[in-house]
DNA sequence: ATAACCAAAGTGGTCAGTCCACTAACCAGT
DNA sequence: ACTGGTTAGTGGACTGACCACTTTGGTTAT
């Protein structure tokens, strides 16, 4: 009967502009917008309704804004989606398994495709961070290869999507548990267990063999998160 | 020698200072922030910084504004993620294939925690819906009854954060090309094979066979975006 | 008494103008 | 070549005003 009427708020207007915009390529990553003052007057509204729009996407990771400088499109997208997740998370009173779980199904998919997609250069790191997480004497060192070697696997996937939600739900553990690897390990003989878990993950890499590497991955993320919740569980106590 | 000054723009402090809010349990959902006029004198700031922050956590899908009534903290979170996710994949000039693989990493894992976690009731109502897909005339509703079966899924994983991804992702594709289902199953007998594929699901489901669930889900995922990315492809020629 | 109406108060949406803090670039003095 | 100041342009923040909208409560007509 009638047709949906779209309020169309002014700032909404904007930020869809500068999205087209984006979209159609005029924009890309690192480049300034014009400055508030000349896209109020351009659009034609006030400075204030531009910040607002403007300020928008930067708490999503997208625009940074520099004063005295300009803004600019985002170079670094790796973090755009940890603020929007983790709020969401925070209000929907989420549970540390949820992350777990979430973290699960995108390594497992990302492994897949890593498997088909990954570079000899890339394996060749892996290897090389394997080394340091089996020898490196200095916990913060090895804790950053591991990191690293989580990092390698989403890249290799060649999937930006999974890499960067995979990234909000890796910063998401570390923000609900300060140094997880040192909390989880620091007691622990388990680091050689998670050595050798990763060391059959880059195996099945080698060997191109996809499940096989789906089914390590599946015992290293059972693994962690096992302790995960338990650390957690207690904190609670 | 010096510490590093961090700005800490002011808009940044109200939103920690709303999300710290809601963290504390004072803010729940559906609940009415405190008017804009308000807020401003008590943080000390300006309206329209005040403002900036809020419009922020709008965009996100957070809180919601109601002019002449007010701004309410989200009942509905569903499409949370939606706004940052397009925005981040548009950006990066992602491919539909990076969707598809993310939803399949999704609805792979939550199809398992489903088996395990599905009530009575989810099931009669996959049940209802495989029956409408199968025998209803008009293709909306069988449209419409594709969406919630998958919805059902996701809702019996219990998992709010893949819940709402995956929802993120299914909207993604719905606005890369309108009418997905139509577009592909118009001219297709291809109908049969999904409801097959949907039945398949069901009954691994109802056996509790979270290994034959997923493998089933598998199938169906990749059916479906075959037929996506051969459209996409298609439609850029 | 009830229903319809209307005015007031409060709210978000938008605007214009002002000042401050900061950056970069240029320039003069050493 | 380096230093330090000047200046123009930028984002950050504030102020006060007006508009559009909703709720509310009293007033009027029935």
């Amino acid at each position: 009967m009638f047709t949906q009427i779209n309020s169309n708020k002014v700032y909404t207007q904007i930020i869809d502009q500068i999205k087209e915009s984006i979209a159609r390529g005029e924009l890309k990553k690192g480049d300034r917008l014009p400055s508030e003052r000349v896209m109020s007057e351009q659009l034609g509204v006030s400075r204030a309704t531009v910040r607002e729009a403007i300020r928008s996407l930067e708490i999503m990771g997208l625009v940074e804004c520099v004063q005295g400088e300009g803004n600019f499109i985002a170079n670094n997208l790796e973090n755009t989606l940890v603020e929007p997740v983790s709020m969401m998370f925070i209000l929907n009173q989420g549970k540390i398994r949820e992350i777990n779980e979430l973290r699960r199904a995108l390594e497992l998919e990302a492994i897949k495709l890593a498997t088909a997609r990954m570079a000899p250069l890339g394996l060749k790191k892996l290897e090389e961070l394997c080394r340091i997480m089996e020898t490196s004497p200095e916990e913060a060192a090895r804790a950053e290869a591991d990191k690293q070697f989580h990092y390698e696997i989403a890249k290799a996937s060649e999937n930006g999507l999974i890499m960067n939600i995979l990234n909000a739900a890796a910063t998401l553990i570390e923000l609900q548990i300060k140094d997880v690897r040192q909390k989880i390990f620091a007691n622990e003989k388990s680091n050689d267990s998670t050595n050798t878990q990763h060391r059959q993950v880059l195996e099945a890499i080698r060997e191109k063999d996809a499940d096989k590497a789906a089914c390590a991955m599946q015992t290293h993320m059972d693994h962690i998160s096992k302790f995960i919740e338990a650390y957690k569980e207690s904190e609670n106590h």
